[in-house]
DNA sequence: CAGCATCCCCAGGGATACTG
DNA sequence: CAGTATCCCTGGGGATGCTG
């Protein structure tokens, strides 16, 4: 999902396109599953590492920061002996959940729909 | 989105690698906009390139393809001269507008909390 | 009209190693 | 603990051209 948009210099906003930029919200392979793993409160980078176990640290770090960036997590750093940091859901961060969560159901029916027959809901 | 995911020999699968599997229903970095564009009904393959125009024919051609496999959208060849294809959500397909738009929703707010240069329209 | 086929590119991500 | 720094590699996507 890059995009490379060269100048999208479009007299009015598309509305497609306009979408996708909004899209990049959630940009990046784990972002959902980092605003999943804090929808039930903060977790601390490490927490959220074993939550996503395939993330590396690498782009576990770079799609917090973006995603701190857009606003929609918050960092907090705590100045215990061993570093310890924060995150957290904002408000705006909070709201993607439900967005996240039809996403979810959808993609679980659809699983199981491609086990016996896709075309029973074709009419309608 | 791609994720490599070896061979996910997980002993119980994980919730937020389940998300990510869930999230590949709108993969592709079109597919939101396809699913977008058919919100208001039926449309056909030039339809659906005019609505989203800096997708090509390629792409948009393969990620139809994908969504038609999964079963958010459905096909129907019209057997018109010049051939004439429809795509329409499926009743699934459907169930992705409310989590688009929820996306969009916060996408905007998002937006404008990082500051207004966002709809800097032209300045009447 | 609707769409493949081809070629190319590069940003995002994996792996590994290192640090304050 | 919580990240950076490097290197490499993959595949999704852009551009162009051609077909039934």
């Amino acid at each position: 999902m890059t995009l490379k948009m060269r100048k999208n210099r479009s007299p009015q906003p598309p509305e497609p396109c306009l979408l996708t930029e909004c899209m990049q919200v959630i940009a990046g392979a784990w972002a959902p599953n980092v605003i999943w793993s804090l929808r039930a409160g903060p977790r601390r980078f490490n927490e959220l590492k074993a939550d996503i176990p395939p993330v590396s640290s690498k782009v576990l770090s770079a799609r917090l920061s973006e995603l701190e960036e857009r606003g929609v997590l918050l960092r907090h750093v705590r100045p215990t002996s061993p570093p310890s940091v924060e995150y957290e859901l904002t408000g705006l961060g909070e709201e993607l959940i439900p967005a996240l969560e039809a996403i979810v159901e959808v993609g679980h029916k659809l699983k199981q729909l491609r086990g016996y027959e896709v075309a029973s809901e074709a009419a309608e």
